[in-house]
DNA sequence: TGCTACCGTTTTGGATCCAGTTCCGGGCAG
DNA sequence: CTGCCCGGAACTGGATCCAAAACGGTAGCA
């Protein structure tokens, strides 16, 4: 949400993104606990702010909590993704459903520039890049079936699995395949065709999860 | 979660606990400014576990937050309310099929005893009682599904229409239709019948949002 | 040797205090 | 009379300090 070059204007919104960033890329080991006074001093507030950010990534799944015991970053084991891919094909179903008879010129145009980002992203190897552009892709159409439960939901099992969505996007093949089905899904939702768009998402998801549970045996 | 008698372990977790069940009760309307020093001094704690207690909720979607402009309790409109129920019917129906498979006697036996808890609560017209053994019965089946975040999700959306549920109980005819649905649903359980559990929890919950939609218009 | 109780250390939980922002109302100019 | 600007009050955001609980190591005992 944080646009480039401007902070955000309070200490928790700006700890919220660098935890979740420092997670999601790693630097916070899964399994270990955060220790609140160290972590708070690397990123030069104290502990209030971060604590209240803990609290979102806790509503979010992405940390635990225990009272008196503190937070720990937590693991997702194969069945986490899985049972996460799984929600978001129902949920995201459910949001193409709904989006398709409300699609205007405007949402069109948001998922058209959408698009153009990715495939440029795609063919520099900007994996930062894409994966930013193709949330605002999906999530163009997500928001325009006028579900904002929904979307939410949506979007912390997005949240969840970030790290590893950034390991797909760093093979060339990989983000082939994303264009290509982005396309496709575009034509079936420009024809009016939901289950065409929803099959194609669903395609779109199988050879991420596929890719990913391989890799994360390593 | 929190055993009667028993306090939380931490201010935090009491502020939590109190404060959904004033948002709930509707003793915080819907609409306006939560006033943190009030509202603390009212629990007699100060305004940091408040403010994490307010974190919890606003990932809950029970209140909303804007940077110096502090926390709102949400309006539930009756387009909100529809949302939460066809995301439960989603949600739950994803959770029913995949526990079916793996019941087993200690879970019937948890039905059973909260059935019998319901049951009773209904007869006595206790409504508190009755929204309590009834979430206990539903997710007794829910955690047999083995999906973890899948619960955590479906228990969101409970919390988010608490208030509401505890007007659908307080009517005789309500209790007796949720008592009749509840049996239903158990011996199609008991048959291994996950489409036929489906239908009467569909049928359950399209009961109750017919009812309260007629009852939100006041 | 293994277990337990104890005590100092570390870490989390919470209260208080201060700073920065927003909100509200009065005064002033047009 | 209306709109704008400014100043004080109210409220939120954050830092610091203190209390309480959990952890770790050691000594004492069976």
């Amino acid at each position: 949400m944080a646009e480039v070059g401007s902070r955000p204007p309070t200490a928790q919104q700006f700890v919220l993104a660098e935890v979740r960033r420092a997670i999601t890329a790693g630097e916070l080991v899964p399994g270990s606990a955060i220790r609140q006074e160290a972590l708070a001093a690397r990123l030069e507030v104290s502990r209030v702010p971060l604590r209240e950010a803990l609290k979102t990534l806790e509503g979010e799944g992405l940390v635990t909590y225990r009272a008196h015991r503190g937070y720990r970053v937590v693991e997702l084991s194969m069945a986490d993704l899985r049972e996460v891919y799984r929600l978001r094909e129902i949920l995201e179903a459910e949001a193409v459903r709904a989006a398709v008879p409300l699609l205007d010129d405007a949402v069109f145009g948001r998922l058209e520039t959408a698009q153009a980002e990715v495939e440029r992203a795609a063919e520099d190897g900007a994996v930062a890049e894409m994966a930013a552009a193709n949330r605002r892709f999906h999530f163009a159409l997500f928001e325009a079936a006028g579900m904002p439960r929904l979307v939410r939901i949506i979007g912390t099992l997005w949240d969840s699995t970030d790290a590893y969505r950034s390991l797909y996007y760093a093979g060339d093949e990989n983000r082939r395949h994303v264009v290509a089905e982005h396309r496709a899904a575009l034509a079936a939702l420009r024809a009016g065709d939901a289950e065409g768009a929803v099959r194609w998402f669903d395609r779109h998801r199988a050879a991420a999860v596929e890719t990913l549970a391989g890799q994360i045996e390593s």
